[in-house]
DNA sequence: GAAATTTACATGGTCGGCCAACTAAATCAC
DNA sequence: GTGATTTAGTTGGCCGACCATGTAAATTTC
């Protein structure tokens, strides 16, 4: 009694496809992977004291010291408000110092603290464990062609949202 | 001490990539992409009055009428209390109503209300618009093979993660 | 039929992420 | 130099989403 007059006219191969699966299937596959993706970057972080997303923002900071808050604003493309809440918790779990910068006194310099660049390794290797377990069963050219194919969408999703840094 | 002895041997390709991407460019990508695609659905849901995923509750809803709590938590593939909450505001704003299953004192029948009906095609207008905004510029073929690599990252990224309902 | 287990939700807390509004400092305009 | 504007960060509020925990009802077990 779940199933019999809830299909009206459509064969098998509808009932199990929601409408946001008709109407949007590649948006709906966006929506499902991030989810997955964010949840398994989730564990493979748990253990190195980092939160799913947090990552990105230490890479940017291993990658080019101190920095001033601004520059990681635009480096990650994300609020400043969001920013500012992350770095004080990494800063509250010892990540991150930041210090008033001298030559501008609104400004901040964030810095990776020594402490969190034992983490560097294990965070590029979580990072290539989930890039692989992405594209497990993906030879070269199929990793090639989504690796393009996503580009586009991301110029896309960019396009006429205002604050894209890569979106020349 | 910024950026002269940072820069050990690597052409200036090098300067403008974050590490992350170098390290997993998908992973990068689909962490952008999810990103871009969520403000994207939250400005086309914006003037409709809903936020970003509930609008998959609701095509849900508006797919199979009344239905358990567990039922659409399964179907989304969500936590529950995800779900709890998200009802509990959707509730709020009379998109849908909430009343105990007489069959199951424990369960909750959700169903969407008549007002919400209302949102149906616009969110389908919407869902629509994102999906061609996330295409654009992609030949059917492009699409096609798009879909179908996301459909492997997301079984890929479904495996050793409990809870996939369509990870067969 | 009583006890253990599973199922169904709810609650509280935490994070990432957004927007809106605010303060302080630097810069531009005059 | 004084005032307007931009820039830099912070705060508060909200939502999606998670986990861990708790409670009530159904189900299984004995």
């Amino acid at each position: 009694m779940k199933a019999d007059s809830t299909a009206p006219a459509d064969p098998a191969c509808a009932e199990a496809l929601p409408s946001a699966a008709r109407g949007g299937p590649v948006s709906h596959a966006v929506s499902r992977i991030a989810r997955l993706h964010r949840i398994a970057a989730g564990r493979l972080l748990k253990g190195l004291g980092l939160y799913p997303g947090q990552e990105l923002l230490m890479m940017h900071l291993w990658d080019g010291g101190a920095v001033r808050q601004s520059e990681l604003i635009k480096a990650v493309d994300l609020d400043p408000s969001t920013v500012t809440k992350m770095l004080q918790r990494l800063d509250q779990a010892g990540h991150v110092s930041r210090r008033p910068d001298p030559d501008d006194r609104r400004a901040v310099l964030v810095e990776a603290t020594e402490d969190s660049c034992g983490l560097h390794a294990s965070v590029r290797s979580a990072w290539s464990s989930l890039e692989e377990h992405t594209l497990a069963g993906l030879d070269p050219a199929e990793r090639a062609e989504l690796a393009r194919l996503l580009a586009k969408v991301e110029a896309n999703l960019c396009q006429e949202t205002d604050g894209c840094p890569g979106a020349g």
